[in-house]
DNA sequence: GCACCGATGTGCT
DNA sequence: GCACATCGGTGCC
C-alpha cells in the first residue's frame, strides 16, 4: 500500500497543511471505497492558538490531538456535523490539520448517495453537483462516511479503513497549480492568522465565510 | 452571487 | 447558559 509515512506529520501543522494539498484521504467500508483529493486545509496549533480545541489543555474530546502524529481527530459540532483532522508533531504536543474540502476521485456514486441521503431529510432536492460532494469539512465527512467511530484511527496504516495517500506527482490542470493562503474559515478567535491553505482556482474549495455570531440584536 | 436564519449536541465559562 | 473549526433553505440583487 502506498501510504504517507508517519514522519511526514511529525512537524508543525502549518508546514504539514500546505504539503497535504493534492494528497488523498480514502475510506473503505462495507459499502465500498470513496477517495478524496484534498484541495483545502487549515492548520491548528495548541497552547498558543485560541481557536484550537487543545488551547485549554487536554480533555477526553481532544485527547487524540495530544497523541502521536498521523492519526484522525474527529469531532462533532453544531449539533449535527463531523469534521476530521490529522494530528501533527510528536506525542504530547497538540497540533492538527483540519481537512476542509476535496475532490472525489473514487466512489463518486457512493459519495453522492451519502450526501443525498443526508439532505433528503429536508425534502426532495436537485442532484448534487460533483464539485459540492466534499466542498466543506462536514460535507467531506458525509461523502467519506466519517464519524465518531473513526476518531483515533491511524491514517498511516494499511490495516486502517481510513488512510492517507501521497499526492500524485503528475501535472495538475492548468490554473490549479498555485497554493493560496488566507485566514481560517468560521473561527472567532485569531481570525487574522493566515493558516488556511487551498489550491487556487479549484472549484471544490469551499466559499469563504467569516465567523458569524448567533446572538440576535436586542428587541427595539 | 449575497444575507439571513434555523436545526441541533456537546463542552465549556 | 451560550458559543461553536457548519450546512442548506429562502429571499433578494
Amino acid at each position: 500500500m502506498d501510504l504517507i509515512p508517519r514522519e511526514f506529520f511529525d512537524r508543525p501543522s502549518d508546514e504539514v497543511a500546505p504539503a497535504l494539498l493534492g494528497c488523498v484521504l480514502e475510506h473503505e467500508t462495507d459499502e465500498g471505497l470513496v477517495a478524496v483529493e484534498l484541495t483545502e486545509v487549515e492548520a491548528y496549533a495548541g497552547e498558543t492558538d485560541p481557536a484550537s480545541h487543545s488551547y485549554r489543555g487536554r480533555t477526553a474530546r481532544n485527547a487524540v490531538m495530544f497523541g502521536p502524529p498521523g492519526y484522525a481527530y474527529v469531532y462533532f459540532t453544531y449539533g449535527m456535523h463531523f469534521c476530521v483532522n490529522v494530528t501533527c508533531m510528536p506525542e504530547g504536543i497538540p497540533r492538527a490539520v483540519l481537512m476542509r474540502a476535496g475532490r472525489v476521485i473514487a466512489g463518486e456514486p457512493l459519495a453522492r448517495r451519502r450526501r443525498a441521503q443526508w439532505r433528503a431529510e429536508a425534502g426532495p432536492r436537485d442532484a448534487i453537483p460533483a464539485r459540492d460532494l466534499a466542498r466543506g469539512p462536514a460535507r467531506l465527512c458525509q461523502a467519506l462516511a466519517v464519524d465518531r467511530t473513526q476518531n483515533g484511527v491511524d491514517l498511516c496504516s494499511g490495516a486502517s479503513e481510513l488512510r492517507m495517500r501521497p499526492a500524485d506527482t503528475g501535472p495538475r490542470p492548468a490554473g490549479e497549480t498555485e497554493i493560496a493562503v488566507g485566514p481560517r474559515v468560521g473561527v472567532s478567535a485569531a481570525a487574522d492568522v493566515p493558516w488556511r491553505f487551498w489550491i487556487a482556482g479549484d472549484p471544490t474549495v469551499s466559499p469563504y465565510r467569516p465567523h458569524k455570531s448567533r446572538t440576535r440584536s436586542p428587541l427595539p
